[in-house]
DNA sequence: TTGCGCAAATGCATACTTGCAGTGATGCAT
DNA sequence: ATGCATCACTGCAAGTATGCATTTGCGCAA
């Protein structure tokens, strides 16, 4: 068996009031409206003040859908090979989970009845994937500088930059699904849908250099 | 001689006022700092009200710096041969020739000092870039669905987002440019300085395929 | 030239968002 | 148990941003 850790009272409460403000926004949001669901009320619900509300969300539509900050986790990072031949395929994969674990936390059919009443609130969605960019960015930058190949940079520019690039490439085939015009907010992306992007993908970049 | 357009008094007007809106925005944050220049003061300084000020710009920052929104230049457009081989290239320029028009509009010396003062203030760039891929998505859409090669599609997908994801393709070392640590917002991107981002992009793309 | 339609500008109301200073509870070391 | 440092939370104030209804003045045609 193993024991539940037990959260250390403060870092129980902020879970709790986390979740508070998040269930608050969100029932609210379903049955009056997003633009008639102030923050003031959210909060009021969630029995806190509306100063603490921006405490833990940035925004109004990040509560109401539950989303957290992307995190990049180092196991499934040092699963990258660089020397594979689908890199931009396993990057890609990779900054589809770092953003999506980040959103695809709660509730699903509530986030269903959600997005498909308001679609606006999707538009989160770009925000997230810049902020996925960046941080595996970063872990791929570590991984080219490690291996003998990348090391030595790419015309004139250093493994860093090549990361970057690589990144940005890798990041194409996830934004072009997600300003599509039949992309489903809540399936998000998955293997399936990303699969004929990244086809896409290699077909152009075949044809044009 | 021709003579010049005499703009109708309304048109004369709301060029006049977006003059003087831009004009106050930026000497008040040059001479007392950004944050403490509001858009209040900014609008009387111009002799407008304050909701008048949002009618000409979306946020502060834009006034100051003087933005408007990109257009894409019909001719501009059609200068782009869909059958020639560095396509990419020819895509990047003219998005960054979209984007910059924009952007680059007014006073140089001024701009320098700004944005050299409160480099925050370039963080809008990447926005008008996000604009100026949709424009021109819709632009390349257009050409690629009159040429018998791109026509057709690609990998089941039609000419429009052929398109999409081309121009995502060309924004790519555009997007590596704005985020370079030694980016000058300034001077933007020329051709100097997106020639060697093209390299690196071609290289890896050969190195990825 | 008179009158109508329209676009710019306005006033008002409301909401979102952030910085700062202060308070109390928590966690930790003594 | 005591004292201290830290963190969550709070209240307040200021500023940004947007929708709506109303007024003002330009442009145009009868």
């Amino acid at each position: 068996m193993t024991t539940v850790a037990p959260l250390p009272l403060r870092e129980r409460k902020k879970a709790e009031t986390w979740g508070a403000l998040h269930e608050s926004a969100a029932s609210l949001a379903l049955d009056r409206g997003v633009d008639e669901t102030t923050v003031e009320a959210i909060a009021a619900s969630a029995g806190v003040s509306p100063r603490t509300f921006f405490n833990y969300f940035h925004v109004k539509e990040d509560a109401i859908l539950g989303l957290r900050e992307p995190v990049l986790d180092p196991a499934q990072l040092s699963r990258i090979s660089v020397t594979a031949d689908d890199l931009v395929g396993q990057i890609s994969r990779l900054l589809v989970t770092v953003a999506w674990t980040a959103i695809g936390g709660t509730d699903r059919a509530r986030r269903r009845q959600l997005i498909a009443r308001y679609p606006n609130l999707a538009r989160r969605h770009m925000d997230y994937m810049v902020k996925a960019e960046r941080l595996v960015s970063q872990g791929i930058s570590g991984l080219l500088a490690q291996d003998p190949v990348w090391a030595a940079g790419v015309e004139g520019f250093g493994p860093e930059e090549a990361a970057r690039m690589l990144v940005m490439i890798a990041g194409v085939p996830i934004r072009f699904n997600l300003t599509s015009a039949d992309f489903d907010p809540v399936e998000g992306i998955s293997a399936e849908t990303l699969g004929p992007s990244l086809t896409l993908l290699h077909d152009l970049l075949r044809k044009i250099s």
